[in-house]
DNA sequence: CCGCATTCAATTGCGAACAATTAAATGTGA
DNA sequence: TCACATTTAATTGTTCGCAATTGAATGCGG
């Protein structure tokens, strides 16, 4: 009978980088929380503004794809945004079907203000950037290798 | 003027470890997806199911803890586990402020039906055990340390 | 023993996240 | 041109995740 094998069991909790992940993620939202209640956003509209301060004027889909969000989480979120008067929502004209997303004013300024808030998450990493970029590179590749299984 | 500072823009989404552990978060759930439907679970119920199947009758806050979630969450999931029949929710006599979860028959039976979910994960990841094993390290220590300076 | 802080779960309200469906606009083939 | 598939957002319904509050049980100091 096993004895000293719980380091070895996949099935349990802590042996699984899942859960490492999952429970990681979780922490860097609440270590997010408090920086991103300053700017008025929570951490998804976090994410969309950093594609927008990136490219303006962008479809929602091109923001759910690249954030590997869809719709159903996108529409509200933007209209939330819109709502804070830092996103505007047009019709393309070219394509009715689409829905471009472009920054107010509100929204470019919001930029400056959010120059803060990557060091301060460097801080709390408590870690080397090089050691960062390193494990986020891991950690992109995984990432990219379990979205390549999804479609088969 | 910056041209190819790209790179090293700390405020570029891709440069950002958070986006890269976000992301990789929700790619492993939806790796995860088709494996638990099968056993009528979601990512999160399952978590708290490795919990159970290796210690049982425990109290919510012990599963709090380990899980990094409170009882907002969990209150509301373990009545979900509970209507399924796989978890028996009943106050401690010893202290009345405790609710115990312990596991149902089925509750039990559930961990052989999901043994082989691991494996289906280690496949999907296209890496080796040792290659995750190190990652999962690293990523346990950099949420161990954010979650350090929360509590300042 | 009593008053009071603490602990624990439950509740409420809001914002994701996603599946599934809907509806409108566009593209394509016969 | 017209039927039909595809693309794109929006919508609906369910489940997380958390902040804030509530209420009951417990523990502690005096």
């Amino acid at each position: 009978m096993p004895r000293k094998l719980s380091a070895l069991d996949p099935q349990r909790l802590d042996n699984q980088i899942c859960f490492a992940v999952y429970s990681a993620a979780h922490a860097f939202n609440r270590v997010y929380k408090p920086l991103l209640d300053r700017l008025g956003l929570t951490y998804p509209q976090y994410l969309v503004m950093l594609v927008l301060w990136e490219r303006d004027d962008v479809p929602v889909k091109d923001i759910g794809e690249k954030l590997f969000l869809d719709s159903g989480t996108l529409t509200p979120l933007l209209k939330r945004l819109e709502a804070a008067h830092l996103v505007r929502r047009t019709r393309s004209s070219e394509d009715e079907r689409q829905v471009l997303i472009s920054l107010t004013p509100q929204g470019h300024a919001l930029k400056e203000k959010a120059r803060a808030v990557p060091q301060s998450i460097l801080a709390a990493s408590d870690c080397s950037v090089s050691e960062l970029v390193a494990m986020k590179d891991e950690i992109v590749a995984l990432r990219d290798r379990l979205n390549a299984v999804i479609g088969e």
